[in-house]
DNA sequence: AATTTTTGATACTGGTCGGTATCAATGGGG
DNA sequence: CCCCATTGATACCGACCAGTATCAAAAATT
């Protein structure tokens, strides 16, 4: 078993559980690998969630990095948001980001750091977005572009974890365009 | 030590970190008193985490559902909603309830039970104030109760969340002020 | 082909968890 | 004053945790 599909098992775990309620061991028994082997990889925990996270964030959040850079208009984006966080089969079970930011303190320091990363960045996704769409005039209003980034992204954050929560998805959609329709 | 203040103490650890990160051991060793006197009280874990979210209840929630029952107009209702979510300092640290609610995979089923209920009265509560909102005429619109009431509560327990997750109170509020304007 | 180095698995450490058996102290009713 | 019942504390149980020492097999190098 590589390091690569060790990675992978330990994400898929993470991801469709809850990283807090997967431990080493149950992740080396799915893998079928030993423990001293995992730790050669990644070192201790704290190095396994850091490189999930990682991984997720390149396999998972890109696409949605990608969606705000689209060429969309403003109501197209959105649309596209919400098709994404209600509805894409993949955040069935949640979001693993943000399901590691809720339980930020039960993770180690290198994680947490990459969490801080990660949200930055996506806090200056939104931004770049909205202030592409004021750029293009296609979104006015009084609200800032800051407080719109953090806005969209704390409501994508609720839907997904509404999503992992089980709620249906169309509930998640209902109540996400009407916590979006503010951008109209 | 009365198993009354027992509870007390324990709602409060579990209040002001998280109730998975606090053992019986450590309410034990606050309280000042014997695990085997702690489950002659409560029974077990489960039964504790049960009393402590139902002590919260009837404690704090209840302060919540005495404004949405009061005699202000929309506007005032949820100017007081917001003041409650983004200032008051008892939720300083977030809200017990939906820290269980957030958590509830983790908690045994009788408490996993209560939450439901108090989940499930929440909601009404919501529903009931908006029916009322709706009767007295000061709030129309295409939005079922139904639906308001669920993004009312929803939008509450992301608020007092992020309250919980140290975000900065003016920013939470300023975020739920968004929120709810699609009442208006 | 012989030796060295890397890999893997077993089995262990020390610690914490929820929960309990055992037993001493205590306190009220006869 | 004595007995009995309830209370409390200590110490323990088995399970699981993250992390590691030991050692055998395999692979790469010489």
């Amino acid at each position: 078993m590589s390091p690569d599909a060790v990675l992978n098992t330990a994400m898929t775990a993470y991801w469709h559980s809850d990283p807090a309620d997967v431990s080493v061991n149950a992740i080396c028994q799915m893998a079928g690998i030993s423990k001293p082997s995992l730790y050669r990889s990644f070192g201790s925990e704290d190095g396994l969630t850091c490189a999930a996270v990682d991984r997720y964030a390149d396999q998972v959040l890109s696409d949605v990095f990608a969606l705000l850079t689209g060429d969309k208009d403003m109501p197209g984006t959105l649309r596209a948001l919400v098709d994404f966080a209600s509805d894409d089969p993949r955040m069935e079970t949640g979001c693993l980001f943000y399901k590691m930011r809720a339980g930020k303190h039960r993770l180690g320091p290198q994680t947490r750091k990459r969490i801080d990363e990660i949200d930055a960045a996506a806090l200056a996704g939104f931004a770049a977005f909205l202030q592409a769409r004021r750029d293009a005039g296609d979104w006015s209003g009084p609200m800032s572009v800051e407080q719109g980034a953090r806005y969209l992204s704390e409501q994508v954050a609720l839907a997904l974890t509404q999503r992992g929560s089980g709620m249906d998805p169309a509930t998640v959609r209902g109540l996400m365009e009407l916590a979006l329709s503010v951008f109209r």
